[in-house]
DNA sequence: GTCTATACACCGATAGAC
DNA sequence: GTCTATCGGTGTATAGAC
C-alpha cells in the first residue's frame, strides 16, 4: 500500500535501491553496509548506484528521510481528529505501533539515527531534525494541554517524551533480546497487541491523573 | 575494587586498550571503528593490538564483557540489602543512573549490544546473554514479588522490563537528540537528577498500587 | 542508465626482527 | 611486548565505453 509507484507495480531504480538499502542499514548501520552488498541485492553493478545517489552518505540520508517523512505524516494525519490529550496520546500510540509493525526495519533505523550522531553531514541532519522536532512538538503540546486541564499529572514533558520514544522505538528495535525477553517474537500478533496495551496502560496510569486524586 | 591495578596508577596494556576502545565502539559501533584508530589513541602500532587480543571481534567482546560484568555486580550488590520490591526497584534505579552517569560510554555500548545482533560469535554472545539474563531475572523477581504482595499492579513483567531498560539505557544513549530535547546535557547534574526522579515517579505511579487502592 | 576497469586508501591479520 | 613490513581483500568513488 501507498509506498513506491502509485498505480502500477513498476518501481523506479531509485526506489528499488532505497528499498534494498533500508533493511541493510537497519541491521548493520551505516558503517556496516558495503555498497557492493547493496548493488548485489538490487541486481546492478556497484558503480550504477552512483548514478542515483552521489555518495553512500546521501543514500543513507535518503533512506532516513523517507522514513521520517512518512512517520511524521501518519502522526499528523491522526492529529487532525481533535480529541482530548489523553485520547490523542492513545491514538498516536496505536498509529506508531501500527507503523512499526508494518515496517519492521524502521525501529532499528530510527533508533540508530537518534543515537548515532556523527555519520550524517550538518545540513542533512538539520533537515531530519526539523521533522523530528515537529513530532516532538506535537506530543509536547498534547502533554502540556493535558497538564493544563488537569487530565495529566504534572510530569516532566521532555523526560516523558524520552520515555515514550524508548517504549516504542527501543522496544521494536530490540531484536533477539526482545524476543527472548517476551518468549515470543516482538512482531508476532499477540506481542504487538501486548505492547499496545502496555502503552495504553502507561498513559492511563503513569500520565493520567487518577479520578481519586482529582481535587474536589 | 577488582578491576585493573589495585593500589597504584599503572595500568596494564590490555586495560589501556580496553579503555581506549570502549568510547570508540560506543560512538561508532563495531564496524565503524578501525584498529588503526584504536592503536593510534593507545599509542602503539596496529599490530601490537594482536598481541593482546586475537582479533577485532575479541577486543569488542572484551569491552562488552567488562561492562556487563560490572553492571551485574553493582546491581547484585544493591540487591543484597533485602527490602520490599518497590524499595528494591528504587534502589536499582539509583544505582543504574549512577553507573551510567559515571561511565557515559556505557549506555550507547549497552544499547548497541542489545539491538545489534550479528556481530559477535555465538559462544561469546551466549556468555553475555547469561549476564544479561541474570539482571533480567532479578528485576523480574522483584516485580513478581511486588505483584504477589499487591504492592505492584499486575503489569506484564517482560514489557515492564523492556520499558525500564528503555527508560535508562536508551535515555542515556540518546546523545545530541536527548540534549536537544531536554535543553541541557543529559549528563549534566540537574538532568541526571531529573531522570532519576522521573524513574522514581514511574515506579510510584505506573507500577505501585496506590495507597488508596491497597487493602487494609 | 548500466556496464567494465581502475584508482587509491584502508581494512584486519600475519611474519619476523629486535 | 612492540616494532616494521607486508599480505590479500574490500572500501568508496571516478572515468569512460556502450
Amino acid at each position: 500500500m501507498a509506498s513506491p509507484a502509485s498505480t502500477d507495480a513498476s518501481t523506479s531504480s531509485r526506489d528499488k535501491i532505497l528499498d534494498t538499502a533500508e533493511p541493510l542499514f537497519a541491521r548493520s548501520g551505516f558503517a556496516g553496509v558495503g555498497l557492493r552488498e547493496v548493488a548485489e541485492q538490487v541486481g546492478m553493478g556497484k558503480s550504477s548506484l552512483f548514478h542515483h545517489f552521489p555518495s553512500k552518505v546521501q543514500l543513507y540520508v535518503a533512506v532516513l528521510e523517507r522514513v521520517f517523512h512518512e512517520f511524521d505524516q501518519r502522526l499528523e494525519l491522526r492529529a487532525s481528529q481533535d480529541e482530548g490529550p489523553l485520547a490523542q496520546l492513545h491514538g498516536w500510540a496505536t498509529v506508531v505501533v501500527g507503523m512499526l509493525a508494518e515496517h519492521p526495519n524502521w525501529a532499528a533505523l530510527l533508533l540508530r539515527s537518534l543515537f548515532e550522531g556523527d555519520v550524517i553531514g550538518r545540513e542533512d541532519q538539520a533537515r531530519i531534525d526539523v521533522i523530528f522536532s515537529r513530532i516532538v512538538a506535537r506530543i509536547s503540546s498534547a502533554l502540556q494541554a493535558g497538564i493544563a486541564s488537569n487530565e495529566i499529572r504534572p510530569v516532566s514533558i521532555p523526560h516523558t517524551i524520552q520515555t515514550m520514544v524508548g517504549m516504542t522505538v527501543f522496544h521494536f528495535a530490540s531484536g533477539d533480546m526482545g524476543d527472548d525477553l517476551l518468549g515470543e517474537p516482538i512482531y508476532s500478533q499477540p506481542q504487538l497487541q501486548a505492547r499496545l496495551s502496555h502503552l495504553h496502560d502507561y498513559i492511563d496510569h503513569a500520565l493520567a491523573t487518577r479520578p481519586l486524586d482529582s481535587p474536589t
